[in-house]
RNA sequence: GCCGAAGUGGCGGAAUUGGCAGACGCGCACGACUCAAAAUCGUGUUCCUUCGGGAAUGAGGGUUCGAUUCCCUCCUUCGGCACCA
């Protein structure tokens, strides 16, 4: 195809700026229209699963999800130039209190304003240039996704993972709803989502049995993760190891109560019980004359709320109850007292109180004058210690039967020689067993509002609660719905949706009006993404075996014990169920930081802080956006925004787009092939860099490699290089390099050069290690630990080259003074060392 | 209190295994182009300096020929957990 002479030379000129939203428009429309990155089962490529947490659909793209987005898109890119084929696709989560929460206060049905958004935030995301298979999207709100999710919930229902059990939940007062542990944050134990601090309720709710995984989650063999999210997992779920110890009530009518301890050995020691206010004994074993002072007791705790009742410097308070309870081993009769510092939702709610030996039993035995019997000597001591607080440490075993001689360290568990003792002698005597317990609570999942999956139950006066038979899923939410002021959901008020049959006997029942935690949609969406339009099942087992499991997942560290273990959890139940295999569902996890304001602060809207990719994304263009999030911080730990910083990442892009749209080549002079050599060498020692930094997540330094190139590509114009074979390899492999980072530019320059569509096909280049070797190497000389030269030499040189170049050196010969050195060290390659 | 991450110029950050601290970029200064400005291009830019050098990666100590990197103590910031028996 011939040129044809410009119409006039403006428009010429025009054609020749660069112009990012002309261009950037003119190929995302191309790749649509052919499908560029549509992604279906290929078995001649190894597959990529790449998986960037969805976003929830509030009406606005932020620069959050541009950060978190397009490096991840980045990477997807690579592995596709890699020869994989890649899977990256993106929906949306689309339940979730803020849209009802508009709903209440300006009437717009959550459904409309959701989907409303969804509009706007699918144009905002296609305007980043992302690879997304946009036939695979997902949305967790439409009946077509939630009639799944539904059938999820019968699934674990029917294999016992799903039950229903009053108990003290936690209430967001303001999002009228119950929360799971998880969304409760902070010293004031707040709500996630909207910051108010939370009270307690007794309320009879849906939990998945998260805890029975507790071990399993616990396990993170051949997962490669971040050691922070290990580490917050592994803390949430805080696996203790102990035993449970029966004791026996004085009354002989009363009935033994359990403790957990993780002391067991120290049971000698036990000179009180210490009951929680809520436990189920506690009026049982209260003597008339305690009654009133247990009573007054009880309804104080009640009021207080966990945060005051959890305060660690408060003084401890409790009431005698004037029961008594038997040391199992001792045969002593041992008071019985209640105290708020022990919990109800901890171990059994009853603990044995060694008070030589644990600082709140000691505190509360100081305080109300309880006996204090120590069973530990401490290492080096001789007699047993007198006491000014309870000893922790290590020693051997005193006052303790059979113990009394055995070494105890402070190891937790059978690693402590005392522990594991005792643990084989109360077993062996029946009087407790080993036992591990955990911090980790069951999955509360039942929320009291409108905007979420219905819980598919049926409750029947006779037959109690039952599934909603499958084929008549999905359970719709109705459209006719109103809120009232008091904050109850729609669907307990709605007149007829609640009324059903009975699936056993077919008479009158009810519906269950709760809906499920958003978090259960978000639990399997990466499945459904297989196969987002089959009716038939909740993804299809080809497209399952074919891309399963995701091996790269982004998204930000805030999910580590929400969603991260929730969907671990999901994926083993669904295993267990048999419908998935493996068992874990993310291979690879890497988390982002976060981009903060310019002030340093979080970004909000009500600190003004906030930063709309939008309208950078107008100024600039998507690629300059895209290349500066890239650049501007290390991906996991994030950076407060710089308006004036991305103006680098603009002219690098603008500095590409010159050169390479130059075709004027430099022909005043002729290149040496010294220079050219150069060229290579530079060209193919950053490819090197850059192919490692893709595939350990390091986006910045990628860049700065990908701009130190370009400056280097400058001098070689100078040089006159341009019209070489080495030039044109050079802009080849630059494009390649560039174009997971800026799509659109990157497509253009490509096909401005004639090369065949897309770039974004292409292979990766490979590395010429010939090329990219050096051929001197510049080492410098330090002398008594300071450089004080530097020595050029051939890059193959032995370490007696090295060595003697270097003390051939003139400063090097000044410094030793005609002497010898003392000692001299070579690091091949990389310094000289000269002791004098 | 416990667990974890981080601390490097005016700013964001770089430094494969212990081997030239400050790559790359922002900002700033000066110069070129311009009537002028913007844009662009070029040069410089850790601090101190008697111009020989000297100091410096939160502080102090240690190991080493050599430490931003390894070890110990401490400080600060951020995140998580917290009367968890």
């Amino acid at each position: 195809m011939g040129e044809a002479p410009p119409a006039n030379p403006a428009a010429a000129k025009a054609d020749k700026a660069y112009n990012p939203q002309a261009l950037e428009k003119k190929w995302q429309a191309k790749w649509e229209a052919d499908k560029l990155y549509r992604s279906v089962i290929d078995n001649s490529k190894p597959k990529h699963y790449a998986l960037t947490m969805l976003p929830y659909p509030s009406g606005d793209l932020h620069i959050g999800h541009w950060y978190a987005m397009t490096p991840s898109d980045a990477r997807a890119r690579y592995m596709r130039m890699k020869g994989y084929n890649v899977l990256f696709p993106m929906g949306f989560d689309a339940f979730g209190l803020p849209a009802e929460n508009a709903a209440i206060r300006d009437g717009i049905h959550p459904m409309k304003r959701t989907f409303q958004n969804i509009e706007r935030m699918r144009g905002q995301l296609k305007s980043m240039g992302a690879m997304f298979d946009w036939e695979r999207e997902a949305v967790s709100a439409d009946p077509t996704y939630y009639k799944w999710t539904e059938w999820f919930f019968i699934q674990l229902y029917k294999k016992g993972l799903a039950y229903r059990k009053r108990s003290p939940v936690d209430w967001c007062p303001r999002c009228n709803t119950t929360l799971a542990r998880e969304q409760v944050w902070g010293d004031d134990r707040h709500c996630e989502r909207c910051g108010t601090p939370v009270i307690k309720k007794d309320l009879e709710q849906w939990f998945f049995k998260t805890t029975q995984y507790a071990d399993e989650l616990l396990n993170f063999e051949g997962l490669d993760w971040p050691q922070t999210v290990k580490t917050l997992q592994t803390n949430w779920i805080d696996r203790s190891e102990g035993a449970e110890v029966q004791f026996r009530m004085a009354s002989a009518q009363a009935p033994t109560v359990t403790v957990f301890t993780t002391r067991p050995d120290t049971l000698w020691g036990a000179t009180f019980m210490v009951f929680s206010p809520e436990h189920p004994l506690v009026s049982e074993i209260t003597t008339p004359e305690n009654k009133a002072a247990v009573e007054e007791y009880k309804a104080q705790a009640a009021r207080q709320s966990d945060i005051q009742r959890g305060a660690v410097d408060k003084e401890k308070t409790g009431v005698f109850t004037g029961g008594y309870a038997i040391n199992p081993v001792t045969q002593k009769q041992i008071p019985i007292w209640i105290a708020d510092y022990v919990l109800m939702s901890y171990g059994t709610g009853a603990i044995m109180a060694v008070p030589a030996h644990d600082e709140r039993d000691f505190a509360f035995a100081k305080k109300y004058d309880l006996p204090i019997v120590p069973v530990i000597q401490p290492e080096g001591s001789s007699e047993a210690p007198v006491l000014e607080s309870a000893y922790v440490g290590a020693g051997v075993m005193i006052n303790s039967g059979i113990l009394d001689g055995t070494p105890v360290n402070v190891e937790k568990g059978r690693k402590n020689p005392s522990i594991a003792k005792t643990l084989d002698w109360l077993q062996a005597q029946g009087l407790g067993k080993e036992s591990v317990n955990y911090r980790y609570r069951d999955w509360l999942i039942s929320r009291q509002r409108y905007w979420g999956a219905p819980i598919p139950m049926i409750h029947c006066e006779t037959h109690g609660w039952n599934p909603v038979p499958e084929d008549q899923l999905p359970v719709l939410l109705p459209e006719d719905v109103e809120w009232k002021p008091t904050g109850e959901s729609p669907l307990k008020l709605h007149p007829t949706w609640k009324h059903t049959t009975c699936p056993v006997c077919g008479g009158a029942a009810i519906r269950e009006t709760d809906t499920m935690d958003t978090f259960m949609c978000s639990s399997w969406y990466h499945l459904r993404y297989l196969s987002p339009q089959d009716d038939a099942a909740p993804f299809d087992e080809a497209e399952y075996n074919y891309w399963m499991p995701v091996d790269t997942y982004t998204g930000g560290i805030e999910h580590a014990t929400m969603h991260l273990l929730y969907t671990r959890f999901f994926h083993k139940a669904l295993r267990d169920i048999g419908l998935v295999e493996g068992n874990e569902p993310m291979t690879q996890l890497r988390n982002q930081g976060m981009v903060l304001g310019e002030d340093n602060e979080k970004m909000s809207k009500s600190r003004g802080n906030v930063v709309a990719p939008d309208a950078l994304v107008n100024r600039y263009g998507a690629d300059t956006v895209r290349a500066y999030l890239m650049f501007f911080a290390r991906w996991e730990m994030g950076a407060p925004w710089d308006s004036q910083g991305i103006e680098g990442s603009a002219r690098w892009v603008r500095r590409v787009w010159t050169l390479f749209t130059d075709r004027q080549a430099n022909t005043r002079m002729e290149a040496s092939a010294e220079e050219k050599r150069e060229l290579r060498r530079k060209v193919h020692q950053t490819l090197k860099r850059v192919t490692h930094d893709f595939e350990s997540f390091e986006f910045n330094t990628i860049i700065s490699s990908l701009m130190e190139l370009l400056n280097e590509m400058h001098r070689a114009r100078e040089a006159g290089l341009t019209g070489s074979a080495e030039w044109a390899e050079a802009v080849e492999i630059y494009l390649k390099m560039m174009a997971p980072i800026a799509p659109h530019v990157t497509e253009e320059l490509w096909s401005q050069l004639g090369k065949p569509y897309s770039i974004h096909q292409q292979a990766w280049p490979q590395v010429d290690e010939a090329a990219a070797k050096d051929d001197t190497l510049e080492i410098p000389v330090q002398i008594n630990g300071k450089v004080r030269d530097r020595i050029r030499v051939p890059a193959e040189a032995g370490e007696e080259q090295i060595r003697a170049a270097a003390l051939a050196s003139e400063i090097v010969q000044k410094y030793l003074e005609g002497k010898e050195p003392r000692k001299v060290i070579v690091a091949k390659g990389k310094m000289v060392s000269v002791v004098l």
